[in-house]
DNA sequence: ACCTGAACACCGTTCAAGT
DNA sequence: ACCTGAACACCGTTCAAGT
């Protein structure tokens, strides 16, 4: 890329997640052309679709959290880094507002540039799921899309200002309610 | 109403109702006009903002479900009773697409034409949860809002094709964390 | 190679002019 | 009273023209 293609691109980026991060992921992409000083075409060339746009702002928290998935599958505690994983997952996935539509989106379309990121890190979950339920810890009859349906309606709690005092709770909630009684007390039952 | 006036106002409501459910509650309001074969002025004289339009669609769900609470508040089953009627209401919730997003915004916006209403539902649901609280066949340390969120998690699931599948099972194991162990056991600790 | 911005087809909202 | 549609200020997207 010539240097001054990439210091526009770089620019856009910056801007964009401030954009984003003000007006949530439907915001102006005219908007974000203005304020970064750019022409409109320049956006277009550089990120064809908005989704474009949000896969290079977000690829690294992605990558992120697919790692973190990878680690915690050697934790002692497969339930806890089940949890753990999700209230990270949850948080990416309510910043910018909005977002966590895109991602549901991209999972059902091949085309979208989210794609590859967004399957790749419900698959690391799903291993994550699929380890605590072979030790007992996890709900058995749960599957990898219900994990990522859960984290979408938690981040849509999060992105209502109603609802959001409450999300932690209900992330609590929920989480209790994939796992099983087994990992929280395990004594119970031997 | 003079009775062109009302014409138009019937009109209008069907074709909303139509246009809403294709494409979701974010649709063209240009186009309901157009297809109702109305000036567009017609349409923001009658439904002054998209909250109004959809309150007029709405209203007797809404309705429907604070009477279904309060004829299900002398029911011998709380904890089926409330079960029952969330079902019902995240039926509501996601139809037309996307409705669900407005009711959220509407409880925290008195000025919405939508408050009153949702409003009025959520407190509706508030009191078959105590209900459920006091015979001790629901967690004690939910809110009225908490059900108003998880109603709210639940249908926006419903509106993402790709988790929409899953929408049901999710429902139940929502309901199930809702529901303590003793509503699903009645022997257990007797 | 890369950038620009006009052009096109939309949208929500308002309001003067008509009946 | 009520209706109409032009007018205004936006938007996403494309693409000929420039450097």
């Amino acid at each position: 890329m010539r240097a001054d293609a990439q210091k526009n691109y770089d620019h856009l980026l910056a801007i964009a997640r401030d954009v984003f991060t003000e007006q949530g992921v439907d915001a102006s992409l005219r908007d974000v052309a203005r304020r970064a000083g750019v022409g409109l075409g320049t956006l277009y060339r550089h990120f064809p679709t908005r989704e474009a746009l949000l896969e290079a702002l977000l690829r690294a928290s992605f990558d992120e959290l697919t790692a973190k998935a990878k680690e915690s599958e050697t934790s002692n505690s497969p339930a806890e880094a089940l949890v753990s994983w999700l209230r990270d997952v949850v948080t990416v996935a309510h910043s910018p507002r909005g977002v966590v539509a895109s991602m549901a989106a991209a999972i059902a379309d091949e085309n979208s540039a989210l794609h590859a990121s967004c399957v790749t890190m419900k698959a690391a979950g799903a291993r994550l799921l699929v380890r605590a339920q072979a030790s007992g810890l996890a709900r058995s009859d749960l599957e990898g899309a219900d994990l990522f349906a859960l984290v979408g309606a938690l981040a849509w709690i999060h992105d209502q200002p109603s609802l959001a005092p409450r999300a932690d709770y209900l992330f609590r909630l929920i989480a209790g309610a994939i796992l099983t009684s087994r990992s929280r007390n395990d004594a119970e039952c031997d």
